[in-house]
DNA sequence: TGATTCCATATCGTGTTACGATATGGAAAG
DNA sequence: CTTTCCATATCGTAACACGATATGGAATCA
C-alpha cells in the first residue's frame, strides 16, 4: 500500500515544485505588464540561432502551439510593443517577428530575476529529479 | 553582447525541456480522459498526509489556487467520477474530497508513465538546472 | 502564361481555466 | 441571539488554446 505510492508522493512533490517556479514566473512577467505567453515568446525569440528567421511557424514550432494560436499570441505581443511583425520581403508569406527595444529591456528584466529565482528553487527540482530517476520502475 | 545573453539561453532550455515534459502530461492526461488541472487534483488528493482533510480550501493552497478556482475544479472532478464531494460532518462548512474508484484507477495510470517519462527527461532537465544554478550571478 | 496546388498566415467560434467581486450559510464570539 | 468570521458557492470576464475554415502569395506544371 504505502509503496505502491512513493512514486506518486515523488511526481507531487516535483509537481509542487514546477508550480511554485510557474507562479513566480507567471507573477515576474505580470509585474512588467507581460502575460505569461508573451515572456515565453521573447525568450524564444531572444534565444534563436543568428540567422534564423522567426516566422509564425517557427515560434508555433520551439513552442509547441499550433500556428493559429501563435498568430494570436504574437500579434497580442505587437499590440504591447514588445515585437514588430513584418513581411520577409523574400517570400511575403512569412511574418517576421523582432524584439522592440521594450521588449528587450523587459525579457532582460525578466531573466535576471528568473536566473536569481531559479538558482533558489535549483536544489530541491534538482533532488526531485534525481529520486525520480533513481525511482524503481 | 554574446555574454550577456547567455542567461537567456539557459533559460530557454530549461523552459523548453518544463514545456516537454509538461505537453506529455496533458497528452497523457487526455489519454485517459482527464483534463490537466483535474489530474493535478487527484495527485494532491492522494499525496495528502494521512489524516489530513482534503476541504476545498486545502486543495486551494497546495496548487496554488484561488478558492473559487478550486470549488470549479473540484465540481468538474466530481461530474467526471474521479472525486466524491462530501460535508465533514463536524464542520458542515467544510467539504471533503476522496477518490472515487475511478480517480483511484486513472492516478495510477497516470502515474505510471509519468514516473517513466520524467526518468527519460530527468538527464537534461537536470542538466538545464544544474547550468544555471553554477551561472555566475 | 495561366491553372493548380501548396504553404504561411489569418479569422471565427468554442471550450477550459483562472480570476475578482460578491453571495450564502454554518460556526464562533460577544 | 446577534454580530462577526469563515468555507464554500456563484457570476461575469479575460487569456489562452484549439479545430475548422479562409485568404493570399509562391511554386509547379501543362
Amino acid at each position: 500500500m504505502l509503496i505502491e505510492h512513493d512514486d506518486i508522493q515523488l511526481l507531487a512533490k516535483f509537481r509542487r515544485e514546477i508550480r511554485r517556479f510557474l507562479q513566480f514566473s507567471d507573477q515576474a512577467a505580470a509585474s512588467v505588464g507581460l502575460q505569461p505567453q508573451q515572456h515565453q515568446l521573447l525568450l524564444q525569440v531572444a534565444r534563436a540561432p543568428d540567422g534564423t528567421l522567426i516566422t509564425i511557424g517557427y515560434i508555433a514550432d520551439v513552442m509547441g502551439l499550433r500556428h493559429n494560436t501563435a498568430v494570436e499570441l504574437s500579434k497580442r505581443c505587437e499590440l504591447a510593443g514588445l515585437v514588430s511583425r513584418t513581411h520577409d520581403p523574400n517570400d511575403r508569406r512569412c511574418v517576421v517577428l523582432k524584439l522592440t527595444t521594450l521588449g528587450n529591456r523587459a525579457l532582460r528584466q525578466l531573466s535576471d530575476v528568473h536566473s536569481r529565482q531559479l538558482r533558489e528553487l535549483a536544489p530541491s527540482l534538482i533532488q526531485a529529479l534525481t529520486r525520480i530517476r533513481n525511482s524503481t520502475p
